[in-house]
DNA sequence: CAGACTTTACCGTCCGAACAGACGGGTATT
DNA sequence: AATACCCGTCTGTTCGGACGGTAAAGTCTG
């Protein structure tokens, strides 16, 4: 494994287990098992250290995002289904890449930048190339950003059965578009 | 205005303006108008800061909800309405809480356990005691945090119509019983 | 040899916290 | 009413330690 990966390993590592405010560069460094010298050739700071930790981590989401999308089978509304079923039951890159927003947000705000041009992209795709109505393809991301948010703070977490009854029902609501287009209408 | 309060009003708007990263005593005090040692007369230590900065912003966040709840002549689900009415236009003790809970996510985890538990009686009080549907109850908390949170961290806002349609969609959803549950029995 | 990688040693800064004492309004005593 | 006293509030300073970052020397590999 390379010394650069043990790096992020090693940081995403001890955020999960100590917190944020535990992550300094002596430590990170300790637990890749490399003198800070030495973590400091790979990233020339901690500001550094955070943004390596989100490329790679946005990016392992991105990529299983759009593999998952591709898989399925729906006429319409396939990221925003797939956008459904990656919060299903947390998985490693969404716990890493929580981790390393709250990271980001409470070293520099600005680190998250990049992060919020992915969310935009993600927003545009659900908006406009998804032939779903856009209402119910923003409720579907807020959903899964807001299952996925209470997780990272431990906000009164649900429990497995009815996150998967309250992502069961969404889901269904953007299949059944008539349903769901029924709803909007009688508002209005 | 006393100095105490002045203290927590001067911590939120030093992580409003500058982040979480410069909330020491120092800015804090300093814009509190007051000396450090004057602080630390009022809260013995940082951690008291943050305990103190949570206490009074969720107890605002918990009476502004109910007496919004109270105010919803609804038969049935009037908390979850208005949990979903109270992050329509963000409010100021909304941004408050949501500051606060990542400084204490920053350097303590566990500071945020009065908060959980503050959730964990909102979920109760949505799952039992509402008159309705479990799922329906759940999903109005999941939106509204969803939103709430990525206010917070700045992913991709949507715009104030996209807001208001997808808070709309929800509440229909939500007054409208039967819809709703004809979705979650298709899916059975 | 050359260059990528790693180590050791060190520095300046900043932070949280502790502390001794000043100020001043109220209270009791005379 | 004047004096003495107390105590809640606040000030200014000091201190130990941790942190991010630098510099330069050393090592391994092709």
């Amino acid at each position: 494994m390379l010394t650069r990966d043990r790096i992020l390993q090693a940081a995403t590592d001890v955020i999960k287990q100590e917190g944020v405010s535990s992550l300094t560069l002596d430590k990170v460094a300790a637990r890749a098992g490399v003198s800070k010298g030495g973590f400091l050739y790979h990233f020339g700071s901690k500001d550094a250290l955070i943004v390596g930790l989100l490329n790679q981590v946005m990016g392992v989401l991105d990529h299983e995002l759009n593999v998952l999308a591709d898989g399925i089978e729906a006429s319409q509304g396939a990221f925003a289904l797939a956008y459904l079923d990656y919060v299903r039951e947390p998985t490693k890159a969404a716990t890493d890449t929580a981790v390393s927003i709250l990271a980001a947000a409470a070293v520099d705000d600005d680190l998250l930048d990049s992060t919020r041009a992915t969310f935009q992209r993600w927003q545009d795709r659900l908006r406009h190339d998804d032939g779903l109505d856009e209402t119910e393809a923003l409720l579907a991301r807020v959903v899964g950003d807001g299952l996925w948010l209470i997780d990272l703070f431990g906000l009164a977490p649900p429990t497995a059965d009815e996150r998967r009854k309250v992502l069961d029902l969404v889901s269904n609501l953007i299949t059944d578009h008539g349903a769901a287009r029924d709803l909007v209408d009688s508002a209005e």
